[in-house]
DNA sequence: TATCCTTCTTAACTTAAGTCAATGCTCCAT
DNA sequence: ATGGAGCATTGACTTAAGTTAAGAAGGATA
């Protein structure tokens, strides 16, 4: 399992093997049973973060209806970044659930902040994993606007096929931003 | 000018005030024209990035069928960040075009790392401003996928009436993911 | 096995947005 | 002042997505 995050880095940093093994023995992995909540709507605002080394999680809200809006779905290799600590004064707009078994990495910020201290490497690492991160929010935003129900459809047929398999379909539906209704109708007609 | 960008400095780090006028006077600001382009699609991999000090700078980018899609308007206090060096092979997706005169902080990539190297607390900074930066870009998507056209408008009416004065409308369509004609007819829909 | 609950599909209807086309308006340049 | 280009509005029409409601399929549980 800790190969993966020795993989990260390895690419992108340029400590020693000695190093890296002492990151990774700092950090703790935890593993949830499918059905848990990691955050809920609500709570108090998160001092944590995750990374996802197995499984699947969705983060959703609840809109002014009541009903469940899914915001995102996090798979392997993925970081879960909610950075609602900025406002310490709100409470957390989402909540955090495993949709299987899951393997994931935990962090506390103030752990963070102190590694960060004692390997400024760590904090070049991850200020580039920020800028890709939000490079690639920004390219999938761009592209997602423009098109229609059916477009985006086609788009997680191309990029996350996985998630077709993992995930209820009115759930993806609500993540590609359709009715369940609509997302079933668009199936049928593209075959 | 250079006092938005001290307020900066002081809020996010705790450089001395001569560490601040340092970095600062390293910094080069240059005026641009209205219409100027400081990118365009298909040009070679951008080094640069910018702080919009002063006008608003529009980022586009033509779709299959050759037509302008806007996914971005920058404005005063925005940093324009196109990280699209990470994939050195590939050609800018984007256009800028300055759709005012306006003053921006011209920065590149390699003395901003020279810069980190320096002060590693400005590496903090940029990295919990990168943090922001994803959260927001993240809160604003989860809303927008979820809204009808007519919704959108009326956030960016809520969130960027700047905008609404400064913009040719059908730049704004297309920005909220819409048609001309249909922005057209919303605007007159609920007066 | 029978029952219940959730999910998915299908249908009929409504509506808002896309498309195409024509008309006006504004600003700019000559 | 005049003409032209680009932009905004309006209208008629088409279409895809939302809404509501009903039924079918699948899974879990007793």
């Amino acid at each position: 399992m800790k190969e993966i995050l020795m993989k990260y880095l390895a690419k992108y940093t340029t400590l020693t093997e000695a190093e890296q093994q002492a990151i990774i023995n700092d950090l703790i992995i935890e593993g949830f049973k499918k059905g848990t909540y990691l955050i809920k709507q609500g709570d108090s605002p998160t001092k944590k973060c995750f990374f996802v080394l197995k499984g699947c999680v969705r983060q959703y809200y609840l809109d002014d209806d009541g009903k469940e809006v899914t915001s995102n779905f996090y798979t392997e290799e993925q970081a879960i970044l909610l950075f609602n600590y900025e406002e310490p004064d709100q409470s957390s707009n989402y909540s955090l659930t495993c949709q299987e078994d899951c393997a994931l990495v935990v962090a506390d910020v103030e752990s963070e902040l102190k590694m960060y201290k004692q390997y400024t490497e760590l904090e070049s690492m991850t200020r580039s994993m920020m800028e890709n991160y939000l490079a690639q929010a920004q390219n999938e935003y761009a592209k997602f606007i423009r098109s229609s129900p059916e477009a985006r459809y086609k788009m997680i047929v191309q990029n996350r096929p996985d998630l077709l398999k993992r995930v209820p379909q009115h759930q993806l539906a609500s993540y590609l931003g359709m009715t369940p209704e609509s997302l079933s109708r668009i199936k049928k007609r593209i075959q």
